[in-house]
RNA sequence: GGGCCAAUAGCUCAAUUAGGUCGAGCGCCACUCUGAUAAGGUGGAGGUUCUCGGUUCAAAUCCGAGUUGGCCCA
């Protein structure tokens, strides 16, 4: 780019970021940059790798945005940072959307298919998907290593999984064993918890009486699973609640009963003898349209334990449990007899985790007739061959045959399903592999404590909760797609004792009776499942599982270093410095590479983790396909451009609070962009035309021209530099961005550009426009090299038009701008905050006077609170002059008194309240209400005194006294950071002299706007001719005739004969006004 | 059902991290400026700090109970 060169008028995202995607193609400027940094300390990050179906939605683009910001932060403060990006290619998703595309219901279609044939497709899917993110990622201007991404699909990153898998094996932590899952039917694998999503749906919901053994009566159990009876074992119990045994009776049968004398034996008149909980007997019975009850019975749940009862489907599954100690009643912890249910509780170990655990406890056989499909099995008696789920109705109708129906219904509750193809899941018990962490759990919770998160309570808070919560980590899924687990066992045998955990392909070469070759060999499941290992005697087959997907990404941390094939990067650089993602990856990533970091290495794989939030909706609602409330980016970069979509997502604080989406801000934002690019563009047509050059006119050279608003914007921007770099180091991208905003709007801006204006438009070469350029060219490059990280785009093409040849080829090669100390001015940085401050209150008080700007006042008077305003104010009392057109400016000391001021005060409530304890808010009243003359603590003691009728006893600490506004002037109290420091009066008092130059400015003004309405140049002369209506003001605008012919370039005053007219009306007087370009006029001769 | 987080102006967020009269930006309205000009400036309106209790002289802030939203878990 060439310095100074032409710009666009108007700031267009898409053409800017158009030519800088070019101008980055042409001088490779990621790789320069990259290299640029090669010889820097190392930082190791490593990118949580998206899962490899759909393409980037708004939270994954928040994340990207987030790791580009802090990568391109690193690497201008000199780091050489790893910046390889992932993918998370295998697992069921990708397995269900292929099946899905090829049209399969079910494994046996894929099997009819080939294997192989459906690895190809899961393979070449995922790889489409890749190239969908890697442009989506690349569209905002994210820098990471696009063309060598890892991939958890390619042999080396496989191979880094067996090896952390051995490397757990070694350790004993690696287990088959039986186990209570979550099975998806339809995928018929189990799936993780976290892969479970709860729906609400309609169900069976039945009561069940089962018959006791050896005495009266039945216990009432409540399910929504009726399909879970067969496997019945026990029934549990809380054992301190409270429960009761009912006598029930329905139909009119205890009138029968009254009607009869005698009452032996077991006839309906009886009635039914129920037990369940106390708490819930009203509702249960009224469920089973019992019309009369009668508490007959009551007892705790100890009472019951022991009690036993007949398994309610005997016959139709004749192979039910029936072991010692079975169908009885024991304590459970997981019952709760206020609860859903009927405090008793139905437990099939085969169906249930928590059943599992108790059955295992108490020795039982563990009955689970139904196989991977949710089909019965041929232990399930009557049901064998039907599908669970659709059994329940022949089972509601066998129970009421058997009579053991004490009411069926249904209900709506939420239960779980498959994530994928949302088919109700059921819990089954199966054979799994397990990485059996529990057994390792202090040593997780001490390298939790290795990592430090931000923020903090992400780790302290929920992260621990989950990890001392976590249960052994089941590996194995019954799939396809995924890398396959390592292992070989005995022939024949089905167990994890003998087994081979192979750890990497040079092992897997060198142990099979196949000849394989270690460097090409692929390591699917279509391929390793062909091979066997003889060793001894003994012929070894794999395991046919494939593992969960999260382990995949587990080992992302020496997987994207390509260890354990390659070793030196790993020696030098793991574990990772800084890993950044949701808050739904506590459960996921950061629980995964804890859990697979310490299973293989003893270590925790991250120092530092920044947990940002979800990408909301605007009215903080999730974003959702099925609601319509998703904002996709590429909407985002259409509307506002990539910068503008950067800044707002990068506006947001990125530590574990949600962001709300909002189209305002992101408007908000590329205007302040656009106000950027108009500061940038502003010099240049001045420094083009006076062939500036910052080499020979830099600031150092020209530090004696430099005035005092140069070096107060200078001062500024060093207060900027360390504000922005201490909030990156406390991971606050956030506040660093609104420190720099705020430094470009509010000071550059509004402020600086503003104040030098003048000095640029000088014709002649002058040091102090000299040193206007140097500060302003300073001050631009330095802030898009702060900028450069947010808004890559603008940033690179502002810093390419101001340096050209002359620096680094990209602004991303800068180094991070550090403050230096020649600038840092923190005196003059308060004054001009007070002047600011004065300034501002002076235009408030104008308004208030009813004056205009144009119209110059009298003068001003600043009451000062303190010495440092005196001192603002006499340092630079001519730049305050000008600003608010004063004639003259007044400081009244602090502890003086200007006019005829009356007054009154306010409360310090930190000094009234523990003084005056219950009254202080009655007394802050009153001192706020009082008015008096003199701000003098008797006087106000006295006012304060006679509202209260009391004594009351103030002290000076308690209040600061307010000064009430005279009439003929406006007052407005002014202060810096919401601190006040005085009060600023306007004396708008008119005098013949303002008059006439207030008039004056009014023709001018309106003759500028007619040359503008004639598209004048503007250094066209003009001829002019006015007429003032009223004789007063006409004498008065008469004496700045010369004034009024400056401005507007007129040569020639007089009347005219055409030329453009107007008539115009000033402050109630009617003036006609017409001109004529001289050079025109010089034509039409 | 449980854990964690959040709730402050119409919107996005602050409020010096063991309490002291709640402030910015945007938007809106009015005014203003006219050599950055499809820009710039000033002002104004707008608050039951989600609700209800408690502690305290004093609560947005601390405690308890709820409501709503988010994540995770069941």
């Amino acid at each position: 780019m060439s310095r100074f060169g032409e710009v666009d008028d108007q700031y267009d995202p898409e053409a800017v970021e158009q030519r800088v995607f070019e101008y980055w193609n042409d001088v490779d400027a990621y790789e320069q940059t990259v290299e640029h940094r090669a010889d820097g300390e190392s930082f190791f990050f490593v990118d949580g790798p998206p899962y490899t179906s759909g393409s980037a939605h708004m939270g994954t683009t928040w994340n990207k945005s987030l790791k580009d910001v802090y990568i391109r932060y690193l690497r201008m403060c000199g780091y050489d940072v790893t910046d390889r990006p992932g993918y998370d290619m295998h697992g069921l998703p990708i397995e269900t959307q292929v099946e899905e595309n090829l049209g399969f219901e079910n494994k046996k279609d894929i099997e009819e298919f080939g294997e192989e044939n459906f690895i190809d497709a899961c393979k070449e899917y995922a790889e489409e998907q890749l190239e969908g993110l890697q442009s989506d990622f690349k569209s905002f201007g994210v820098w990471m290593d696009w063309d060598d991404p890892y991939k958890t699909l390619s042999p080396e990153y496989m191979e880094a999984a067996w090896w952390g898998f051995s490397k757990a094996a070694d350790r004993g932590l690696v287990e088959k064993g039986h186990r209570s899952i979550s099975q998806c039917p339809r995928c018929e694998t189990a799936i993780a918890n976290n892969e479970v999503e709860y729906e609400d749906v309609e169900d069976p919901s039945i009561y069940v009486k089962f018959d006791l053994q050896n005495r009266d009566g039945s216990i009432v159990i409540w399910t929504t699973t009726p399909w879970t009876i067969p496997a019945n074992t026990f029934v549990a119990v809380d054992e301190e609640g409270d429960y009761v045994g009912v006598r029930a009776w329905k139909d009119g049968e205890r009138e029968a009963q009254s009607a009869s004398d005698e009452s032996s034996g077991d006839t309906p008149q009886d009635g039914e003898l129920l037990y369940l909980a106390e708490a819930k007997h009203e509702e249960v019975l009224k469920e089973g349209r019992y019309e009369d009850y009668e508490v007959v019975e009551e007892l705790t749940g100890e009472e019951l334990i022991g009690w036993s009862y007949e398994h309610p489907l005997e016959e139709e599954v004749p192979d039910h449990v029936d072991a010692e100690g079975t169908l009885e009643v024991y304590a459970g912890d997981y019952v709760d007899t206020h609860g859903d249910g009927t405090g008793l509780v139905h437990s099939a170990p085969g169906h249930g985790e928590e059943d599992f655990d108790r059955g295992t406890e108490l020795g039982f056989p563990i009955f689970c007739p139904v196989g991977g499909d949710g089909v019965y099995t041929e232990e399930a008696g009557t049901y064998e061959g039907q599908f669970v789920k659709d059994a329940d109705e022949e089972i509601i109708a066998d129970l009421e045959d058997n009579d053991a129906m004490l009411s069926s219904g249904h209900v709506h509750h939420s239960y779980g399903h498959c994530w994928r193809c949302d088919t109700g899941i059921l819990q089954i018990v199966t054979d799994q592999w397990f990485i059996t962490i529990t057994d390792v759990k202090d040593e997780l919770l001490e390298n939790v404590e290795d990592s430090e998160w931000h923020p903090d309570w992400a780790r302290d808070n929920r992260f621990r909760d989950f990890v001392e919560d976590a249960p052994d980590w089941n590996v194995s899924r019954q799939r396809y797609w995924g890398i396959p687990l390592p292992v070989w066992t005995p022939e024949g045998r089905d167990d994890d004792e003998d087994m081979i955990v192979v750890s990497d392909r040079a092992e897997l070469a060198e142990r099979v009776d196949q000849d394989i070759d270690a460097d090409s060999v692929d390591l699917h499941k279509d391929t390793v499942d062909d091979l066997t290992i003889t060793e001894d005697g003994t012929t070894y087959t794999r395991v046919p599982d494939v593992f969960d997907v999260w382990l995949d990404s587990s080992v992302a941390s020496w997987g994207t270093l390509n260890y354990p094939s390659e070793e030196e990067r790993f020696d030098e650089l793991w574990p990772a410095d800084f890993i950044l993602e949701a808050h739904d990856q506590t459960r996921g990533w950061f629980w995964s590479q804890l859990g697979m970091g310490t299973a293989a290495m003893g270590e925790v794989p991250y120092d530092e983790v920044l947990m940002h939030g979800h990408a909301l909706d605007e009215d903080g609602r999730k974003m959702s396909k099925s609601v319509g409330n998703v904002v996709e980016p590429d909407e985002a970069i259409e509307r506002h451009g990539s910068d503008a979509m950067r800044l707002f997502l990068l506006s947001a604080n990125p530590q574990g609070e949600d962001m709300r989406f909002s189209w305002d801000e992101m408007a908000t934002l590329e205007n302040q962009l656009r106000t950027l690019w108009n500061v940038f563009r502003f010099p240049l047509p001045y420094m083009r035309l006076d062939g500036f050059d910052p080499n020979e006119s830099s600031l150092e050279a020209l530090e004696d021209d430099l005035e005092l608003v140069d070096e107060w914007i200078l001062a500024r921007l060093q207060s900027t530099k360390a504000e922005m770099t201490e909030a990156f180091e406390d991971v606050r991208q956030d506040r660093a961005l609104d420190a720099l905003l705020e430094f470009v709007v509010d000071d550059v801006s509004r402020f600086y550009i503003q104040a030098v204006r003048e000095r640029m438009w000088e014709e002649d070469d002058s040091a102090s426009k000299e040193a206007a350029y140097a500060t302003i060219y300073r001050v631009l490059r330095e802030t898009v090299a702060l900028l450069a990280p947010y808004a890559p785009f603008i940033s690179e093409e502002i810093y390419g038009t101001l340096t050209g040849e002359d620096e680094h080829d990209t602004v991303h090669m800068c180094d991070w701008p550090a403050v230096e100390e020649t600038w840092e001015d923190p005196e003059l940085e308060t004054d001009v905050a007070l002047l600011r401050g004065i300034e501002e209150a002076g235009a408030n008080a104008r308004q208030q006077a009813g004056r205009k700007l144009r119209w110059p006042i009298a003068r001003v008077v600043v009451a000062a609170d303190d010495d440092r305003v005196v001192e603002a104010v006499t340092r630079h009392t001519d730049l305050l002059a000008d600003r608010l057109n004063a004639r003259e400016v007044q400081v009244v000391s602090p502890g003086e008194q200007w006019g005829e001021l009356a007054y009154s005060a306010e409360a310090d409530m930190s000094e009234l309240g523990p003084a005056f304890g219950g009254r202080a808010g009655e007394v802050m009243n009153a001192l706020n209400e009082a008015n008096i003359e003199e701000p003098d603590l008797e006087a106000l003691e006295a006012a304060v005194d006679d509202v209260l009728e009391d004594d009351e006893g103030l002290e000076a600490s308690m209040v600061s006294f307010v000064t009430e506004t005279p009439e003929d002037v406006a007052g407005t109290a002014f202060g810096t950071d919401g601190d006040d420091r005085g009060v600023v009066y306007v004396d708008a008092s008119l005098t013949e002299d303002i008059e006439s130059e207030g008039y004056a400015r009014e023709v001018i003004r309106r003759v500028q706007e007619m040359r503008k309405e004639l598209d004048l140049d503007v250094e066209e002369r003009i001829a002019l001719e006015f007429e003032v209506e009223d004789d007063r003001v006409a004498d008065l605008v008469a004496d700045h005739e010369d004034l009024i012919r400056e401005e507007v370039r007129a040569d020639e005053l007089g009347s005219l004969e055409d030329g453009h007219r107007k008539e115009w009306e000033v402050e109630g007087v009617a003036v006609e006004i017409a001109i004529d370009p001289l050079a025109a006029a010089e034509a039409s001769d």
